[in-house]
DNA sequence: CATCAGATGCGAATATTTTCGCATCAAGAT
DNA sequence: ATCTTGATGCGAAAATATTCGCATCTGATG
């Protein structure tokens, strides 16, 4: 059932969710290879049927198992996550957010990246023009 | 006490931490202020205590009452936080992640933020450079 | 079609988190 | 010194989250 307040996940819940974002899609087996601490079996089955219940997760047949996704799509995912993570570390500037994260990986962007980065910086700059 | 493995936060206590380290310190009144579905002021005292104990935040008295603080360097803390949304939602790559913020507040950055940006990728390009 | 291996889901115990009432303590005002 | 107001911490209840055992189901195999 979807709810007004988008469901606050508890920690297991957010673990499992990180995870099935990180590699798109995942059965169980794989969810709990990737949890830290990993519980049983069932339990990670048990949380992947109530994340499905809350509605952030749906699942697909592939052959004899499940393959859970997430039901928001990954930009969206994405965006909300930016959002929260400048507001909570950058004061709410964007900006100073790219900035360190270019400086953070300084030394292991390609020119490739650097480049491309520039040329999305002008493309903004554009439309800002007019 | 110092946990080998840094304590997982429970969901109210990670709520309390992105308060904490967005204001920089905060009163209990002021954390209170800023949860959601806040519950009573002894509730979050409580947990401020937990989040004191478990070594997350310190405090410090300014007048009659108690400001909390991070242990962590801010600077620290955010690393962490940008790793882990890097790997959670661009597969690891720094400049994807960079490139999504950037994109995202399309029409909202100066033309200050964005020529500071180009000069930070030409001082990351020669860096590469040597 | 009987069997085996691998998956799933339910129900219910267990553990953790979350909440709050209430006792206490500190500082300023009367 | 006593009262009042505003803070703090403790202990324990209530609510949630987490875990697992076990029954069931499905598909492939002989």
């Amino acid at each position: 059932m979807a709810r007004s307040t988008p469901t606050p996940l508890s920690r297991r819940e957010a673990q499992i969710m990180d995870i099935i974002y990180a590699r798109g899609r995942a059965t169980a087996a794989e969810v709990r290879a990737g949890l830290p601490d990993a519980p049983s079996d069932s339990a990670v089955r048990t949380l992947l049927r109530i994340l499905e219940d809350k509605g952030h997760l749906r699942h697909e047949r592939d052959g004899p198992r499940y393959v859970y996704l997430p039901t928001m799509a990954r930009s969206q995912a994405r965006e909300s996550a930016l959002r929260h993570l400048v507001r909570t570390f950058f004061e709410g500037s964007a900006a100073s957010a790219a900035a360190a994260l270019i400086d953070q990986s300084a030394g292991k962007l390609s020119e490739d990246e650097l480049a491309q980065l520039e040329r999305l910086i002008d493309r903004v700059r554009q439309e800002e023009q007019r």
